[in-house]
DNA sequence: CCATCATATATCGGATCGATACATTCACCC
DNA sequence: GGGTGAATGTATCGATCCGATATATGATGG
């Protein structure tokens, strides 16, 4: 979704400076299914403001400057609703992590079983993180929802890498000194008879 | 992982035509936790082969004009090893799908449980494609490892969306008259007694 | 007493996406 | 025979978005 909606969708739990949204999709209850960085939040509250769509009021209080704190319209919350009838796309996944194990067979096995560690230790915060939004803030059907669809997935990541990581490194200690240098003698299907020109530069 | 740091992967798994490489983005084995669009794939092959990682040869076929197949150069696949080397960050989930879960309430019940039905029929077919990979690309630990991720998190998703679908629509029905316009009223924690100044425009 | 963190706004360059244009082959159907 | 559309391919453009950075202030703390 973009980033407009997703401000949109911000404010709709009510007011919210930009740094709070930025922070709502970190820690908050979007933050394991969306995200936005200042760069792209800041020009999109001020595009929201020129159509109407949130109303600034800037708070002064002692010493610190203008803090602006945005409120969602009337117009907003229709726009809101309209872009909640689109049709949803594919989940997009970008996993560095994954890429990584990926290309296991490159690298010291002790360095995979760091990797997997790391990353239980990252799925365990995200369990927890979930639990303590949870509490903070309980809400309707819908959050509940999303809250424990994030909960099922994180479980299940966590027991697969629990029971594969033994089995994954014997299996590179093992196969160690082989090292198939991927995809260089005996490659996928070479069979293209094309005659090829050798390019220059 | 950037772009072209991904290319560089694609191509170590044999040669291809950007076109190609494309489709290992959206069908091939990187599917489902990598993405790249034609107007970075491009770019970065071109900057790959200035700065000497792949090699190109334009391949002169029947009718087909210019089809440019790349192959990874020694120092491309010094360059990958490097890149392998980072710690991996957050992984990076951007769902529609839980965006529009999250505001169940403010939708038609019928709607949310054709939404449910159309991602239930998604997460089967990506167990689908991943059945697909496994058997047109045997490969190595590292790849089957992460497949079998993959197919733990699917699986996952689809048994969460069995058990819930039926609760989620149950408690949308009982409740549905009463709109809890989501956050005008009693809204979160209305602490802040700082002087705000209505903006105007 | 100064470092550093949290709060807060804002911008810039670059990475990236989505849509589109263009060109050709092949399969299909009328 | 001819037309339509899908698949294969390269390529670019505008819009979007991220990551890093600059600026400013108060609180916290060694």
């Amino acid at each position: 979704m973009d980033v407009k909606t997703c401000c949109l969708a911000a404010l709709l739990t009510g007011e919210a400076t930009g740094y709070e949204i930025k922070k709502m999709f970190e820690e908050g209850p979007f933050a394991h299914f969306q995200s936005a960085s200042f760069g792209s939040i800041y020009p999109s509250l001020t595009a929201l403001r020129k159509a109407g769509m949130v109303s600034v009021s800037t708070a002064t209080g002692e010493g610190r400057p203008d803090k602006k704190v945005y409120v969602i319209t009337e117009a907003g919350r229709a726009e809101l609703l309209e872009k909640l009838e689109i049709t949803p796309g594919r989940d997009q996944i970008r996993s560095d992590f994954l890429f990584l194990m990926f290309f296991s067979e490159l690298q010291a096995p002790d360095r995979i079983g760091d990797l997997i560690d790391q990353r239980r230790a990252y799925f365990d915060q995200a369990l927890d993180d979930i639990a303590r939004v949870e509490v903070e803030s309980p809400a309707g059907p819908g959050r509940a929802f999303v809250r424990g669809f994030g909960k099922a997935i994180y479980t299940a990541a966590l027991r697969y890498l629990s029971d594969n990581q033994k089995p994954l490194l014997d299996e590179l200690t093992t196969n160690h000194g082989s090292r198939p240098d991927a995809g260089g003698g005996n490659g996928p299907d070479a069979e293209h008879d094309n005659k090829t020109t050798q390019a220059a530069e």
